[in-house]
DNA sequence: TGTACATCAGTGAACGCGCGTTCACTGATGTAC
DNA sequence: TGTACATCAGTGAACGCGCGTTCACTGATGTAC
């Protein structure tokens, strides 16, 4: 029978907020599921993510989440609006890094969009699958939204069109290439396409991103 | 209980070769067992298929697949092998249809790219999670080698390299940005975000790929 | 041409596992008076 | 300031499910003589 559990390894599952007193109620369990859940996708990607597993880790019963988040896609939305959110906050601070020419901001953002990929894989990873995720989730639309804006700003800078003013089938040309191509960069460099490239004569994989980005474009 | 079988439903589950005889053996399974993996696959995406599915729809046991392939991951190489032949197919028509100019065979085979990558998601998804093959399936490796060298040799004769020599770092960084747009163009079709990014005005989805292609390199 | 036997191809029941979800419950907290 | 009570936050056992894998088995096929 396999119904006892392991005896003496129950780590303290709770904090204590004042002195060793444990306490029935987590108090900042939201959070401490969100990054329990961060911690999984990390360790084993989307797949390896389960709704059993993030109550586990923090200590808690498998029901605590529905809770606070209803079902899976509601805890993975909250994960993958943070990832927006700094995500967005690396864009925008590769985009001042560029300062005054458009071009440059452009290429800064490319650099900072797959240095964030490789360094938060897993939150990349998930925030561009949408299937796992509230498509209702208000946060997560805002924060997705948020970081587009950055991309669009620069572009629309380097066509010389102001804020309101619709992109012109040029510029929307030019924001799909960037867009795309830096994002198809990250993602073989994810799936180990490069480092596969890399088995053959040529520049090494931290090369690689430098060479390509010669071709962002660089006027519109 | 459950453990009766639903009756009057089973389908004729094998082959009869010859009349109407039933064969204890199957006849093809192995071709049989790949193609109902395509279609859990192009059903459910990568996370839809499993190892019981695949034999449950051809009518066959849940262990005959061991038989063939060993595990799931032996079935899906053998399915993403199938896929990149396919792949570097549609590859090398396009190619030919660029003639003798370079810079328009690339342009081609961009197209051709994505559009392979759009009529078969569930392939071009399983193509590039190679962490679901087995590293060592010798035909996959092949495919998809054989895939790549067609980009690589548009790329070569746009730099005027000969066959044998190294590329170069501007022609390695052209394969790198061609290689990415088209890709990161697949990725972000496929996962909604242009869909997404058409609600705004702009231009219709089916266009947006040839503005973008616009910018793949033209000289190197 | 016939027969014995090895090998191949597939069966089907059983295993233990982790999953998402439900449910009646209880301990802690906040609020009204 | 004290008390009653509603609400909030988390428990833990239980459910049914589909999964991958194992196992002894058996029917069909191919081969040697």
């Amino acid at each position: 029978m396999k119904l006892s559990k392991p005896a003496g390894r129950k780590l303290p599952r709770r904090r204590a907020p004042q002195g060793g007193r444990r306490d029935y109620h987590h108090g900042a369990l939201r959070a401490a599921l969100v990054a329990a859940s961060e911690d999984l996708l990390l360790e084993g990607g989307v797949a390896g993510f389960t709704l059993r597993k993030a109550p586990r880790r923090v200590g808690v019963s498998p029901s605590a989440p529905a809770h606070h988040f209803g079902d899976a896609a509601g805890l993975l939305s909250e994960v993958a609006a943070l990832g927006f959110e700094a995500f967005a906050r690396a864009l925008r601070e590769a985009d001042e890094r560029g300062g005054a020419d458009p071009a440059r901001r452009l290429r800064e953002q490319g650099a900072a969009y797959v240095a964030f990929a490789l360094r938060h894989p897993a939150r990349f990873q998930l925030m561009f699958r949408r299937d796992k995720c509230d498509p209702k989730h208000e946060g997560l639309r805002q924060a997705s939204s948020k970081a587009f804006l950055v991309l669009e700003g620069a572009i629309r800078d380097l066509a010389g069109l102001p804020r309101e003013s619709p992109l012109t089938p040029a510029a929307f040309g030019a924001l799909l290439a960037a867009w795309s191509m830096v994002h198809g960069f990250a993602h073989l460099a994810l799936d180990g396409e490069l480092d596969r490239m890399a088995g053959q004569p040529g520049p090494a994989p931290g090369q690689m991103l430098s060479l390509m980005l010669a071709h962002v474009p660089q006027e519109i």
